[in-house]
DNA sequence: ATTACTGCAAAAGATTTGCACTAGG
DNA sequence: CCTAGTGCAAATCTTTTGCAGTAAT
């Protein structure tokens, strides 16, 4: 039982055993999943799970507002990320690596936004792109597209 | 011309009269638009502009680092940006309209991300999703597709 | 003259939808 | 029970690609 499947229970929807499963891949993974990533994830475990109940799943979490879209991470498709908290993505555009940066400097910025916009904010998508410091030295090895 | 024109110019590429109407569309509007909304912007003035020409455009300005893409804005599609300064991007979720937001602290984070990641930072997309006070008021007209 | 660019049409991918069947509450 | 959810297949929508003709340099 995470965050997610509460808010779903919550809210009288029913908890299958594939919705479960979909919002665990979701808590517990540092990968901002995609769709497709989940699905090839569970595969084994659920072989007869389809990939429009991914789909719908995600829909129902995110129109819940349990999980926000992260948008397209360079692979055509839509990544989401359980974590609702402020955060930066940092990409390196030479190894494609992905990492979390914690700036606490973030929340008085969205704070700052929502007040002198008027936006109710729902989610922030924020990406540095650059080299990392691998990269920036020659050791960086480029990741494979899984 | 534009700075977008003379980047393609100075790499040795072709300035056709689409790519020039692209260019000055991209550089000259405010709206962040999409594929789409830059091809019907052009229709009346190209009656034979292809879809997949835009497609192609903007493909070279981005690869080129001439524009930001700046991922869907909730209509499912790719929404670009010719200013390349940091600054932050408000999504309507629910219009689907993205406007500017000055917010000088974000030149502060972007130097504190560079200085404790150890990256070389190259760009920054800050994108808040949220409702526009329009939208929250219930004012809010959804864009049409144009 | 070259050859990069355009425009069309077809293809490729991601996501959504319709519907009969299944199973959670 | 009852109806929301699943899984399949087909549809839809954005973006990409192949190719023959066109035009920029």
């Amino acid at each position: 039982m995470n965050r997610l499947t509460i808010g779903l229970k919550q809210a009288g929807l029913r908890l299958t055993p594939q919705r479960v499963a979909i919002c665990k891949v979701l808590a517990e993974s540092k990968d901002h999943p995609s769709a497709m990533m989940i699905y090839h994830q569970l595969l084994p475990q659920f072989p007869t799970l389809s990939l429009a109940t991914v789909y719908k799943t995600l829909h129902v979490l995110k129109s819940m507002g349990l999980v926000h879209a992260l948008g397209d991470a360079g692979d055509g498709a839509e990544h989401f990320d359980a974590d609702l908290t402020p955060h930066v993505n940092l990409v390196c555009t030479k190894c494609h690596r992905v990492v979390d940066f914690d700036e606490d400097r973030i929340h008085e910025i969205q704070r700052a936004v929502a007040e002198r916009s008027g936006y109710e904010i729902q989610g922030a998508r924020i990406v540095y792109y650059g080299l990392c410091p691998d990269c920036r030295s020659g050791n960086g090895t480029v990741r494979e597209q899984v």
